[in-house]
DNA sequence: TAACTGTACTATTATTATTAATACAGTTGT
DNA sequence: ACAACTGTATTAATAATAATAGTACAGTTA
């Protein structure tokens, strides 16, 4: 499914939030998809499957899965700006980048040509 | 100078390096002005001076300061894309901010407005 | 019923962050 | 030369966090 770096100083289930988080929002995992379970993806990953607990935990609070007792986890289809408080973050994250990159010396032509390509490589429907 | 979050689960040396990269870009801190010095700082803030020289070592590893033995440390002087290894680290997270605020429903629009809104406030010269 | 699911909990270990106490070398002003 | 600053380095002890291990319970599915 994807790789981790087991010797990065972050944190194991950080990795999985950000990873599974890419591959949701780049439509590699489509809405209502299952997720691997908890033991299952331990056992593939050879890590202990709390550490899975806690990465889906994470993922649920943030709204991009859902969880069901018996049945898994499902990434969660997108309602556009559902999660206003993950909204705002990324806003928030947004105004950072934009000064540090600026700050850089990154044009904002260069910075719109990275939007525009980003844009083009996402019809999600 | 600033505050932190004491109960975060952010180390206290990262939201240092943070917030001083803040104030660099944001061009509150100058060109070649001095930084508190590691005991000067640690003293206001009530924290162990190894604590600050962590986060100065990596903001001198980053390229926003250097420091210098018995004088002190200084905000380094942007002479525009210098530091290559932090540009490409900044555009590819750019990119990612991207997919995930398209997928989350912000519009291009929206974004392109706050790119020219944080361009307007950065003549830092 | 058997074999899956998510979830929760406690205990233990491993890893990392933080503090603490020194020490040394360079700078600055007196 | 001296005192009082600077950054830097090192070692040790402690605190905080991440990760593992083992177990248990409730819901789902065939």
């Amino acid at each position: 499914m994807f790789e981790l770096d087991i010797r990065s100083r972050k944190p194991i289930y950080e990795q999985l939030v950000e990873k599974l988080k890419e591959l949701i929002i780049n439509d590699v995992l489509k809405g209502d998809e299952k997720l691997p379970s908890v033991r299952e993806l331990a056992q593939q990953m050879t890590i202990n499957p709390n550490t899975i607990q806690k990465a889906y935990r994470e993922l649920e609070s943030q709204g991009y899965i859902y969880s069901q007792k018996g049945k898994g986890s499902f990434v969660h289809p997108v309602e556009k700006s559902e999660n206003k408080e993950e909204l705002n973050k990324v806003r928030e994250e947004l105004k950072k980048l934009f000064a540090e990159a600026i700050y850089l010396g990154i044009t904002t032509e260069e910075i719109q040509a990275m939007l525009r390509e980003v844009e083009g490589g996402e019809p999600h429907d």
